[in-house]
DNA sequence: ACATCGCGTAACCCACGACTTACGGTAAGC
DNA sequence: GCTTACCGTAAGTCGTGGGTTACGCGATGT
């Protein structure tokens, strides 16, 4: 079930694009801890501000993070919810698999018969 | 913890960049009830049988998929371990993000005293 | 032995994405 | 009101990655 994932736009492939960046999940392992700002995050990044960014306008469209507006800063934080489609995929995955390697299996018993 | 993600070479790096397209992630999809050839495999995609080996050889080397030479042909089928490491990190993400939205809740209350 | 099938690899082309600098706009501080 | 922080966006460059065709190799079948 749950074929043709191949939509370019569809909130998984945002998602699995997102995470795909090395910078943007350093960016994501930064917010465990809380909330930051921008300059915050991009400071012991090796990369510009302009560049962070851009990287966290990619997370909030896929829905990973979010941003709220404190006075003249722009706090982000983790949202769970992009995260759940995700797991939701893996698990599916994961229960597909092995329910084929289960007939596999059957059916490599039934031919040794 | 678990800081610094960023080496382009990590296994969450591979798995996730493998992810990150939809023809693979389609690839993946037709692997889900069990294991097919690669012919079988580029059949009903709108990229020619080349581009699908580039591709299950992307999957291979991040770890999920696995080959398995049967005489003429290659069978491809999903590796379940690959998907464990990445189910282990979005669970990571998933607690530290809650933890996170926590304590923050409880700094807000103690402020608002 | 020879033709055929199934597949991987090489070489090449083109589009996209990651990064930079430069600029503009809004909130706070003096 | 003016300056200074903080940030987003625009424009441009450059590397990388996904696509193709062409080719070569091992296994299958007649």
């Amino acid at each position: 079930m749950t074929y043709a994932s191949a939509s370019p736009d569809a909130p998984l492939d945002l998602a699995f694009r997102a995470l795909a960046d090395p910078t943007r999940r350093a960016l994501i392992d930064h917010l465990r801890d809380g909330p930051r700002a921008v300059g915050e995050l991009a400071r012991p990044l090796p990369v510009s501000r302009p560049a962070v960014s851009q990287h966290l306008k990619v997370l909030t469209d896929a829905g990973l993070v979010s941003v709220t507006p404190m006075g003249s800063r722009r706090l982000y934080r983790i949202a769970p919810e992009g995260m759940a489609e995700l797991r939701r995929y893996l698990d599916g995955l994961w229960d597909d698999a092995l329910a084929a390697f289960a007939t596999e299996a059957r059916k490599i018993g039934k031919d040794r018969q």
